[in-house]
DNA sequence: TTAGTTTACGGCGACCGTAAACATA
DNA sequence: TATGTTTACGGTCGCCGTAAACTAA
């Protein structure tokens, strides 16, 4: 593994030209410069110096390397100055929009580690499935799907590889045997979700080969509420059509199963999204970093083809 | 200092959120990964974790410091991943354009190290003090003095900081006598730039305290040549008013001394600048880099008041 | 001859990994 | 009781720093 401090003195050595200046500068032997460098060439696989007894360049790919290493020095003393600073605890009022959910298997357990790391700060969730709140409500931050139609607000992705799956329960598919294809979806019962009168009966699906289908599904069952869907098909009663981020811990939990092999739905990207420029406050970010984190955690586990 | 190991190793953890889990993913025992967040916060004189014996999380300093850990750790594998790939030799033509006396001074050496390091790079190198010369010429870079007017280009700042002093060469001084402040300069031989008939006659000067001031001197030689300038002063024919990144070199080996005790002239950013964005290649990118590093080693040396 | 890079080598500090203690859900 | 964090502890790997060899300017 490289040694920042192996790295660091890579960085001075490239400035002031030598080792031996490099080693002055440290406090160290021109031996140990020598060797640090040495140690760090072995790391990457290439030679950061062309070295003569007595002078010294970079070569093409030391150049090359070299911004990467000085940002990185940078990035981490950045850091290190933000703990310096009195860690000013977050305090005040969040107040957070997300799809219903979501926010319940998501963002819950989440946001409670959040809340517990900020005593002084006030959270306040609002779960809907009802988009045009977002913009009504006075939110400081919505968690959406979907691409933004509008730049006007900071869009900050948090999972830009969601897709939908095909979802049913253990129980479903025992009493109605499991579909293949998406095509066989025709003959079984589908959880469908409706917003605002329109109905979301089409579901694309996209193979691992061959050419993306979309299928129209009958409707067993219809609700706007999309934390209801994914109850339904808990309790056996069809096939959901769903945002993997929504039903990875059921999933995992083995209270819902993907079908058709991982063959993936449309996309559905989730969005952090600041309604107005100046509410994107040091609290959002850190919502943000700690949500993206989960975020890549929980699409790790999204079936790619590997699935049954 | 900080280990890397130690930095991945919190970025997991609190991205799988155990120290356990994180162990088993890195083949490690938990004591081990217990040891690296021990040391880790030892070295940031914070507290990264809260740990109940059998939970975790992140402390609202682990979170300021969790996005700093990530990125670092990224910039560093996508420097690695840049080495990897062929190190794809630059070649072809690079033109450059640049102001007399840093191309003689500044760039030379830097260059001649730059063209060692990609033999099949044929380098042109241009100087003038004509700054129109920029956008008729059909070069790929220009460095130039001042704030860009236009923004139709690229403008990379090399040396934000830099900033004319007043010079004369030791010679020069025990002749004539050292002025101690900036309106003594009426007494003595000015060397003055000028340029499509603009004569720069006026010089400002930012005490460390005090007031800047303005004051106009009597040119006693005058060439629309930068380095003529400074070969003047060299000689011992006056007092000139010269960037500094122009003259460091000249002062550090004790050609030239500067005057007023530090007292900075009026800034003088120099920029890289691409006059059409398609010229942004790889090239001029690392380029871009070395001199970067260069130019911030100068102006490390600049007089703030603790020179006589 | 000078100044800088490299190798050789003994001593010691720090990490590794096994193991056991401790504390909570 | 089971799982996860912490401490204890000896062996060993690798760095530190002194020293000397080597090489180009």
């Amino acid at each position: 593994m490289i040694r920042l401090d192996d790295l660091a003195l890579f960085v001075r050595t490239a400035a002031v030209g030598s080792f031996s200046n490099a080693a002055r500068e440290a406090d160290l032997l021109p031996a140990q410069v020598s060797a640090a460098i040495k140690r760090l060439e072995g790391e990457l696989g290439a030679r950061l110096f062309a070295r003569s007894t007595r002078s010294l360049r970079l070569t093409a790919e030391g150049e090359q390397y070299l911004p990467y290493a000085s940002e990185a020095l940078a990035t981490l003393a950045a850091g290190q100055s933000v703990l310096r600073r009195e860690p000013e605890h977050l305090n005040g009022i969040l107040q957070l929009a997300a799809p219903s959910d979501l926010g319940r298997n998501v963002l819950l357990p989440t946001l409670s580690a959040f809340r517990r790391a900020h005593p002084r700060l006030t959270l306040r969730l609002f779960l809907s499935d009802q988009v045009t709140d977002v913009f009504k409500d006075p939110v400081d931050v919505a968690l959406r799907y979907g691409q933004p139609e509008d730049a006007s607000f900071v869009a900050l992705p948090l999972a830009a590889e969601n897709r939908r799956v095909a979802v049913a329960s253990p129980d479903y598919l025992r009493r109605h045997g499991r579909p293949t294809t998406p095509a066989e979806l025709a003959d079984h019962a589908c959880l469908v979700f409706v917003l605002h009168g329109r109905v979301y009966d089409r579901w694309a699906f996209h193979p691992l080969a061959g050419q993306p289908q979309v299928v129209a599904v009958n409707s067993a069952l219809m609700s706007d509420d999309a934390d209801v869907v994914r109850r339904w098909a808990i309790a056996g009663e069809g096939i959901a059509y769903k945002s993997w981020l929504d039903v990875c811990d059921d999933v995992q939990a083995g209270r819902l199963v993907t079908l058709f092999g991982g063959a993936l739905g449309e996309p559905v990207p989730l969005n952090l999204i600041c309604p107005h420029r100046d509410q994107f406050s040091p609290a959002v970010r850190q919502l943000h970093t700690v949500l993206k984190q989960q975020c890549d955690l929980l699409l790790a586990a999204l079936p790619k083809g590997n699935a049954a």
